[in-house]
DNA sequence: ACAACTACCTACAGTATTGTCAACAGTGAG
DNA sequence: CTCACTGTTGACAATACTGTAGGTAGTTGT
């Protein structure tokens, strides 16, 4: 017969954050809809009740979810920004490393959650700035790049960078290893948008 | 008090049609596992058997939603190219705009839901074929176009094009207006394709 | 050691959701 | 007109899911 387990107890913070790796898995596979407490407590190895203990409804659990995928963008982000030092190459493979594991669908659902849309707009904000600040270094004499560019190529690369987090796999030759197949297309995007900087630098 | 309404007859695939566009409303708000039968059949003014009636269950009624995308999306494909007539401006216009309406999320769910990919890859195939023998025309006299830098572009194209759709208007400045920013953004990114074509003609 | 605190659990209640059934009612063929 | 066919429905059954209650058991401070 079965020997009874010892009772654990974690500390909160251990324990919310256990269950939510769990709940974030069937988040990424079914969306906020697809979330069953059972499922996410037995993921978790807890009961279900201890979910509804530690985060007062389900309800409650997909804002702590949504809350803790924007502070995994924002994170995100930002160490992409302090990593790209400023050859250009490296900002484009952090811009589609940062949406693995997930984190493409996860924002997808914080967004659809979130009608508004302030907060993540100043973050972008920011990038454009950072962006088009480099590329003044990197202006011919007296020639002042247009800050329209900067704000294309950001938005351009957020939304490249997100629909191959999402489908890119889907889109690549059946033969293709992924991995090299995937890094390949972020090189020759990269080597795009050097050239489209150059042309208009 | 009420009047007792005429009880309606539909044919089937009217009927089923009902359904579909009721319960692809659903779908797009919230992925497959949000659909509810009830809702589905009051947003379609059906009780929920007459739904279990035509697609067998829930699960049948969400086969036939991912099917239906399956052939919107092929058929907004087709479409796209036959409109294509050569100059790559309109191509472009195009591809942004047949993911509206919830193509996007739904060709989303319709790839999670079915991990079998190919049937979606030959059409990708066609498109790069058809944009290669477009560009052999550009040509200058003597040189080949080089085929990966084709599949790139239709890789680029298709995945900015969606994610452009999910969360473009997200990134979009807080004064701007949707429909004139969306179109000065796809007519930035036409015109990039034309500068790296040239290039590379 | 013991007392307060609270993470955790089992059992249960109430509601929601899918699916079944039998009957009803348009529709078209003969 | 009559009858077979089937789209449609309300009522019901079975199960799934969320949330509550009350008690158990680690942990920490005194």
């Amino acid at each position: 017969m079965a020997v009874k387990e010892k009772r654990v107890r974690r500390k909160p913070e251990e324990a919310r954050a256990l269950i939510l790796d769990a709940a974030e898995k069937s988040m990424v596979a079914d969306g906020p809809a697809g979330i069953r407490l059972q499922d996410v407590a037995k993921a978790a190895g807890v009961s279900h009740p201890t979910i509804l203990h530690h985060f007062g409804s389900r309800e409650g659990l997909v804002r702590a979810l949504n809350t803790r995928t924007l502070e995994d963008f924002r994170a995100a982000l930002l160490a992409n920004m302090k990593a790209t030092t400023g050859n250009g190459d490296d900002g484009i493979a952090l811009s589609f490393a940062m949406y693995r594991n997930g984190l493409a669908q996860r924002m997808l659902w914080h967004l659809q959650a979130n009608e508004d849309p302030k907060g993540r707009l100043d973050i972008f904000d920011s990038i454009v700035d950072a962006l088009h600040e480099l590329r003044k270094n990197f202006a011919r004499p007296g020639h002042e790049p247009d800050i329209a560019d900067t704000r294309n190529v950001v938005h351009m690369v957020t939304v490249a960078a997100l629909g191959d987090a999402l489908i890119g796999s889907r889109l690549r030759q059946a033969g293709e290893k992924e991995r090299e197949a995937g890094a390949a297309f972020e090189k020759w995007f990269s080597d795009l948008i050097t050239l489209f900087m150059t042309a208009k630098a």
